[in-house]
RNA sequence: GGCCCCAUCGUCUAGUGGUUAGGACAUCUGGUUUUCAUCCAGAUAACUGGGGUCCGAUUCCCCAUGGGGUCACCA
């Protein structure tokens, strides 16, 4: 098999998309499976819709996942440049070839003149289409026009009557009809290529092989395959990836209905580990059914043929559990140093590494630290009732935080097992009721019905707040 | 609406011309536990409908239905 080369093509027109993010990790997979090369390209080739300092958080959004690319922007590579608004000069040689064999032609419709046609063609409820009024302007005209400062756009002369066939690696062989295409506009007004163009002239000018791309490609394709037999290039091998649904199955996922930056999901606590497994196993299953993937054992195994042409909810449920088992998976020292950006500015610097034990078997995302703490310091509050949960009698709560502040006064060993052997000591040799107890306890010291183990968290509180709390809970009843 | 794509539990999937249709998440129930979480055990739950082909279709074909995508001088 001839090398292998794939490539991510992102905009610089705003935060990339977790299905952008899902996209790029087939596309890495697959080259880094084959040994061949995977490319990230810019496609900046509307200028209007540019954001400042897109085409560095590409690159960055890229990278906190924990991935990379062969060639590209701030690395190079044979067959750069690899942002598409340094490669006009390309575009302009390639179309020029288009126009010298008839398959493109210059066209002098004013936005205006077009949108009335649209609008004629909407009222008597034909399909909007170009009307081809300039398709017939002969070169020589053209050229008059053009040199005479008229504003101008090259658009692609699309065969009539032809059926236009090509294979998706998901799907089979896809059929329509040219008929139904519109003049493709190739090069705008202002000399910038439009997407198709440029897209075609890179993907064969960089050598990419297969084109690993969103499902909502599949109908321009059938122009870009003109485009390549215009040329008289070969067709590359096109994989048309399902886009993900909204978690509830309806609709492509949009901003509307919440958070859908590959960003935004690391800016709330998901590792990206889980990220890139989650993506890994929406659409496609690993051969022995496992879904724990580990980035290695997914290029080792991954084919874009084996997936699923079906669209997918992205289900929140699962990413969750998947962040859960990440999380659980981290050392002392790896979990300290991922969820430290996540920990409120005052949480106590000293408790850091006591707490974070109690606490990694219950995070959902990282984000979840302050959520589960909070109580370690500072105010607690909580209602009155709940200290007398269970209990018998008012006098028997008074009693048993009575007799656990007395106890605890005089321990002067604050570790767990002396913690634990006192305290457990006491209930059992009053003959308290367990579960009231204890939980009568937790309330006082951390305000919260649930909790890490008590005792441990007994320790972390350290004994002057646990004291002050036992006798605020006093107060509290009297 | 035109064109294109898709169709197995609620969700993501495995799978076969003859299977008790398997797994994971979620849900529910137990167990462990002073709470929660983790962990363990178990349960509920699916082949969209109608026609064919065939001895036999969830599987192959057609149609319907449903869902999705797309119809820019945006990508």
């Amino acid at each position: 098999m001839n090398n292998i080369r794939t490539r991510m093509a992102p905009s610089p027109t705003g935060e990339m998309h977790v299905g952008s993010l899902a996209t790029l990790l087939k596309n890495y997979a697959f080259a880094k499976k084959n040994g061949g090369q995977f490319i990230l390209r810019i496609e900046d080739t509307d200028k209007e819709r540019e954001v400042e300092g897109g085409v560095q958080a590409i690159q960055e959004i890229v990278r906190r996942y924990g991935l990379d690319w062969d060639e590209g922007p701030g690395k190079g590579g044979e067959y750069g440049p690899y942002i598409q608004s340094e490669r006009l000069d390309i575009y302009k040689r390639e179309v020029q070839t288009l126009i010298d064999n008839d398959k493109a032609y210059y066209c002098f419709c004013s936005k205006e003149r077009l949108a009335e046609v649209k609008e004629q063609q909407m009222a008597s409820k034909q399909p909007p289409h170009y009307d081809r009024h300039c398709r017939n302007i002969s070169v020589d005209e053209a050229k008059k026009r053009v040199a005479a400062g008229e504003d101008y756009v090259i658009r692609l002369k699309v065969p009539a009557d032809q059926e236009i066939t090509f294979t998706d690696l998901l799907r089979g062989e896809i059929t329509f009809h040219s008929n139904l295409i519109d003049d493709q506009v190739l090069l705008k007004s202002d000399g910038y290529p439009t997407y198709h163009l440029a897209v075609v002239i890179d993907d064969y000018l960089m050598k990419i092989t297969h084109i690993m791309r969103g499902e909502e490609w599949i109908s321009s394709t059938p122009k870009h395959v003109l485009l390549y037999q215009a040329f008289g290039w070969p067709v590359p091998v096109f994989a048309h990836i399902p886009v993900f649904l909204n978690p509830d199955g309806k609709g492509k996922m949009s901003k509307r209905k919440g958070m859908v930056s590959a960003a935004s999901f690391l800016d709330r606590g998901y590792l990206p580990e889980a990220m890139l497994n989650f993506f890994m196993i929406l659409g496609w299953a690993k051969k022995d059914q496992e879904e724990v993937i580990s980035l290695e054992e997914y290029i080792n195994e991954f084919d874009p043929s084996d997936l699923s042409s079906n669209s997918v909810a992205f289900d929140i449920k699962k990413l969750d559990w998947l962040n859960g088992v990440y999380i659980r998976k981290l050392s002392p020292e790896q979990l300290k140093e991922k969820i430290t950006p996540f920990i409120a500015a005052d949480f106590p610097a000293d408790k850091i590494e006591q707490v974070l034990p109690l606490i990694q078997e219950r995070l959902v995302t990282l984000a979840d630290f302050n959520l589960l703490t909070k109580f370690f310091y500072g105010e607690i509050n909580y209602e009155t009732d709940l200290l007398l949960k269970k209990a018998d009698s008012k006098e028997i709560v008074i009693q048993e935080l009575n007799e656990t502040i007395t106890l605890l006064e005089s321990l002067s060993d604050w570790s767990l097992t002396s913690l634990e052997e006192a305290i457990r000591g006491l209930q059992e040799k009053k003959d308290w009721h367990r579960g009231q107890f204890f939980m009568m306890l937790r309330i006082a010291v951390t305000g919260e019905k649930a909790t890490p183990p008590l005792f441990e968290t007994i320790m972390v509180l350290g004994k002057d707040l646990v004291l002050a709390r036992l006798k605020t809970a006093l107060d509290k009843l009297a």
